[in-house]
DNA sequence: TGATGTGTTACCGTTATAGTAACACTAAGC
DNA sequence: GCTTAGTGTTACTATAACGGTAACACATCA
């Protein structure tokens, strides 16, 4: 299975706020950049101020602000924000047999093993920052500037 | 969300292979030890059967054995064979607002981090062989042998 | 020829997800 | 104070993936 575009949805948002330079956006307005309904946004900003990578002003001229420096937050961060289950590998649904030498000790090999690869993945997540993919943004950018209207 | 249970299976049944020393083994069997149903590991057999990881004997006596040396299967090979999709984290579902700045550009530099990550979780997984897995299961049963009976 | 076992298909119930709408609550500005 | 503009949260729906289950065609051995 995949893991859900709200990691993808949670960083296009982080990025969103990021060029809004403090000034606070709508989940409106950003619903309208991922293209996508404002309560899904809302729902995924719900998760990152829980986390503390945002924080939110209510009421009328309100909106969300980054709560720290792009420059601090890694897609780690964001990862581990909106997919908060904690174990990527699901093992065994039913547990194994416990009469049967290898289904008695492979769950704990198992967990051994998909820890490691998560902890590699989440290690590569935490290379990149916020500031990093605005960047990459930018340029891409520069490479395939807006459409012709 | 979570990686199927498939890939936990998966690493169980070729275990299981592993230890049956080249005679050939019934999914009845196996699914004795994974606990459920044995169309559940023919299925998944199926696919690793696929990948070149096993080769099954139909008819009476039949079963399936390893296709290659354990110590030449990684768990990497196990991974892709069973979670074939290719891409583990998912991109939006409406592709983003292309009139927006951020929206226009922010898949292609998703697609980078995001393949960078599912890379380094694969590199790990490759690290791994069953022959280690086998060897842990072991170790592991002489640290907490079968309960009395 | 019968018994055993694979490979595949179909179906069902469960769960996660994303989309949608609704509503209580909060804050700003006139 | 009242209105307007927002957030935060809940509920509901449709869809898709998954695992469990049963069934059946086909293959092979004795």
């Amino acid at each position: 299975m995949t893991i859900s575009s709200r990691f993808a949805v949670a960083v296009h948002i982080l990025t969103l706020l990021e060029t809004g330079r403090g000034e606070p956006l709508t989940s409106e307005y950003m619903a309208g950049s991922v293209n996508t309904n404002a309560s899904v946004v809302r729902r995924i900003l719900s998760l990152l101020a829980r986390a503390g990578l945002t924080r939110a002003r209510m009421g009328a001229g309100g909106g969300t602000v980054l709560a720290r420096a792009a420059s601090e937050i890694t897609l780690r961060d964001v990862y581990c924000a909106v997919e908060c289950e904690g174990q990527l590998f699901a093992l065994h649904h039913e547990k194994p047999n416990p009469r049967c030498p290898v289904g008695r000790n492979i769950q704990a090999v198992l967990e051994r093993a998909t820890t490691a690869a998560q902890g590699a993945l989440e290690r590569e997540l935490g290379e990149r920052t916020l500031a990093d993919v605005l960047a990459e943004v930018v340029a891409e950018g520069r490479e395939s500037p807006a459409p012709a209207r």
